[in-house]
RNA sequence: GGGCUCGUAGUGAAGAGGCCUAUCACGCCUCCCUGUCACGGAGGAGAUCGCCGGUUCGAAUCCGGUCGGGCCCGCCA
């Protein structure tokens, strides 16, 4: 009967069997110590039978085994207990040596992640790299748990699209039964569509961007966290559901995973139940006061305001998360909502976190009049069979609604304190990998 | 798409015209070592210095091209 490594110490002189792969050999002469890894982390082993040592002879780490032995509490061991007596069995023989180190930690310096990249495969083994992705789980954990406690319901959206709608980013064609179709760069249509159901739902899904963008942002496949809920009474019940719920995930990530994000390196938290807010004309204008740079025209922040604006939040409001709200009304789109009481600006809110913008957070336009209005405005047709569907929704009636775009990726990278974020990303996809 | 950068054993780095028959660390192989946990010690194998061409008596090093990375901008989340 296998038991696993954290279960050890509470097996204290029986005879147990644990399994897992050889993560490293330490031949001390006539003792020897070996470290398996299995799902939990690793026990150490000690071998001092000189056949059992020479079953270890040329396998390499990776190899998976058995090892039956006599568990003994051990201050000297890590976790304070380890397998001694120890008889070995080789499950799965490795002869490879690996490409990369599994036991030491990898670089991710910027010129090295094309290796790192290269042989992920086994790096993941190592137990640094598996600590990111544990800690993603965990946070697409708790925002699960969050939306799940507010009533919101999953749903799963089609990513094989007919066209391209939405606007903005790049997409993908790809061959359809010899049509032609497009990978889904974002569910926001659908979601709206799904408002109309159930109110409040959430997706958690890959997007595509066709993108000729390389940068430490960008990937073409990423992995979104979309939001819609109806009935709000305002853009400020949008911001509000979405600052509860990274508060929520971010803090419960901190505390159960302490020891890990130090190990990593990863920044302390400074986050505030109530995230600063400021316009995105308040930040042109203490940008530009504060470096000289003026941006007063820009229609977006530009990338180094993003930092800045972070920088100044931490600092002055203790928060390391800050909405840019009110983006003026030359970069809005046709599905936003303008603000009534400013006709200059769009009902529309980004969250900014560690100097890097992690999710768009606008209030939709739900009347289909104005819908039409706002289309026509833009050139777009609303006969396109691109939009029949979705205007159907509200012209069969949707409640004020907005939501929210939220990067998977782009929070995990934050959080640990990545520097880019295909770091944080089992497999990433960018303009020149595609593979493994 | 534009600008700037970088390619040296499996991995990470040093070398910046001749001292290079290319150095170091990790990993690998052999040997020694009974409490290691980045174990320690001795020895060994492993690199046509991304590729092509040029300058030079001489190129890992300088120049041109090419291929492949990276960073930033633009675009975008």
């Amino acid at each position: 009967m296998r038991i696993l490594s954290s279960e050890v110490k509470d097996h204290i002189g029986e005879e147990v069997q644990i399994e897992g792969w050889l993560h490293k050999k330490r031949l001390l002469g006539g003792l020897t110590f070996i470290n398996v890894r299995d799902r939990r982390g690793l026990t150490q082993v000690v071998i001092t039978d000189k056949d059992e040592v020479e079953k270890l002879r040329g396998l390499q780490i990776g190899t998976v085994l058995k090892v039956e032995g006599m568990a003994h509490e051990e201050p000297r061991a890590p976790g304070g207990a380890e397998l001694k007596d120890a008889k070995i069995t080789v499950l799965v023989p490795v002869e490879a040596e690996p490409p990369i180190e599994i036991d030491k930690p990898l670089s991710h310096k910027p010129d090295n992640l094309d290796t790192l990249f290269e042989h992920r495969v086994l790096g993941l083994r190592n137990l640094q790299e598996a600590k990111v992705f544990k800690i993603r789980a965990s946070l697409l954990r708790y925002l699960r748990e969050f939306l799940y406690d507010n009533e919101f319901v999953e749903i799963n959206t089609p990513k094989i699209l007919a066209g391209a709608t939405e606007g903005g980013a790049e997409v993908f064609k790809i061959d359809y039964f010899g049509g032609e179709a497009v990978l889904a760069q974002s569910p926001q249509f659908y979601k709206q569509i799904m408002t109309g159901v159930y109110e409040r739902v959430f997706e958690i899904a890959p997007a595509y961007r066709a993108e000729l963008s390389a940068t430490s942002r960008h990937v073409s496949e990423v992995t979104m966290l979309d939001i819609e809920m109806g009935f709000i009474e305002g853009h400020e019940d949008v911001l509000d559901m979405v600052q509860d719920m990274v508060y929520h995930a971010l803090t419960k990530v901190y505390k159960e995973h302490a020891d890990d994000l130090k190990s990593l390196q990863a920044p302390e938290l400074v986050l505030k139940e109530k995230f600063p807010r400021y316009t995105v004309a308040q930040v042109h204008e203490m940008y530009t006061k504060a470096t000289g740079t003026d941006t007063t025209n820009e229609k977006d922040l530009i990338p180094d305001e993003e930092k800045w604006i972070c920088e100044y939040a931490t600092k002055n409001d203790g928060c390391e998360a800050v909405y840019v709200t009110q983006f003026p009304v030359e970069a809005m789109k046709f599905y936003h909502m303008v603000n009534p009481d400013d006709p200059t600006t769009v009902m529309w809110g980004d969250l900014l976190f560690r100097g890097l913008e992690i999710a768009t957070c606008p209030q939709r336009e739900h009347n289909y009049d104005k819908m039409i209005e706002q289309m026509k405005a833009k050139g777009l047709d609303p006969e396109h069979p691109g939009y029949k569907y979705y205007l159907q929704a509200f012209k069969h009636g949707l409640p004020a609604h907005g939501g929210c775009g939220f990067g998977i990726d782009r929070l995990v990278e934050k959080t640990i304190g990545l520097g880019n974020v295909k770091e944080a990303i089992l497999f990433p996809r960018d303009i020149n990998r595609l593979a493994p």
